[in-house]
DNA sequence: CCTTATATGTAACGAACACTACAGAAATAA
DNA sequence: TTATTTCTGTAGTGTTCGTTACATATAAGG
């Protein structure tokens, strides 16, 4: 269906290779030669599938977030009651920040955090997201003030501040070699005040479950 | 006293400037163009008056530990209790973070934080850095436990690392322009749950005090 | 076949990078 | 004075950066 020459390389395949290298180096350290390494072509083929190293970073991102962020992120819509879903998220975080390999932490939290790189374009593109996090929690936290899962007094927008800080903070974490088990100490740690933070009225038996930390 | 020709500029002056951007921008990110700038000299004298860039880098860190990170940690060791030298961090930390113009966050977390940059020198070094502050939150937290503030049983070492993610978390969350009420809202956020992380055996009158969020 | 359209490899572009050779300037020591 | 030592400004070094011109290669449309 194409017309010219078909393209001599798997687009996605190149993407994910791209999205590796950005992941552990950053937008602004990613150079353009480790980028055409890793993904196995040459420059003029890269600015051809992707325009630039700019727009090849935000195709990056979507990347990462379809297929790293959403394992954690979809917990907390999802889950039964806000307690849960926000434990589950850092939970998830701990385990998906310590899989394998090198790059460890969240590319959204990594990429560029003194927002004074080289592209504003970049660094605003990561701000949004990590806004959107944010928000996220914020929204399952009201939701669960309107279903009664916690007081109406409850600060959503602080404890959901709150919740994300600690989600960044194990990026450093993990960049700095934590283990699983460290990361999983310091989720159940951050849950540990979730009653002082949202009241408790019960209703979902807020006081037993297995948030203990066991280490 | 000196035998030549004596140095035209302020070293002490010079090497607060040199902080700032390395602050501001994290060390890839400075440029020298920049810092030479900011300094008021010319690359000869920079490299004349501190070796190298990464030497620089260096000597702008132990300035900000000197001059900034006092202010925060000293509280640690110094306070009365664990329980009221952590709230202290936590506060100064949200304080120091949102103190007048641009810098805002830890140097020490946003000046190299993919750990990949062009110096492992100095990846490691912040590391290092990272490292014993997690090591003064659990120094305080044993002797806690020694001096019966806080239970035996106390992990102190995940406690520790917890206080400290979430430290590290408000560099991001203040780089994404969070205000000082919403970092100080946080800290309190975080020390909600210290009666379940760190027991309760009275000694200091746990239960009351000023550590209820109000915003 | 020829035309058109897209992709690829070579080989560069100008700009910025960290860093420095060198000569002159400004001090002390004799 | 002259010699010695240190700092400063000019003007570079070579390297790497992100990006692209250009010729060639490989496909479909006519």
């Amino acid at each position: 269906m194409p017309r010219g020459r078909p393209r001599g390389f798997d687009r996605e395949a190149a993407l994910r290779q791209a999205m590796e290298v950005f992941w552990l180096r950053g937008f602004d350290n990613a150079s353009l030669s480790e980028l055409t390494n890793a993904m196995g072509l040459r420059p003029p083929s890269l600015y051809a599938a992707f325009g630039s190293k700019e727009a090849l970073f935000k195709e990056a991102v979507e990347l990462y977030v379809r297929t790293q962020g959403d394992g954690i992120w979809n917990e907390v819509p999802e889950a039964a009651s806000a307690r849960e879903g926000i434990a589950r998220m850092l939970r998830a975080t701990a385990c998906a920040y310590t899989r394998g390999a090198e790059p460890r932490g969240c590319m959204i939290v990594l990429s560029a955090p003194q927002m004074q790189g080289t592209s504003p374009e970049v660094s605003e593109e990561l701000r949004r997201r990590r806004a959107e996090n944010v928000a996220v929690l914020e929204r399952r936290l009201d939701r669960a003030v309107a279903e009664g899962e916690i007081p109406p007094e409850t600060d959503c927008r602080s404890v959901a501040s709150y919740f994300a800080t600690v989600q960044h903070g194990m990026s450093i974490q993990a960049r700095d070699g934590a283990s699983r088990e460290e990361l999983l100490a310091i989720a159940d740690c951050a849950m540990a005040g979730w009653d002082r933070l949202a009241g408790r009225t019960s209703e979902t038996g807020a006081g037993q479950g297995e948030e203990t930390r066991s280490t």
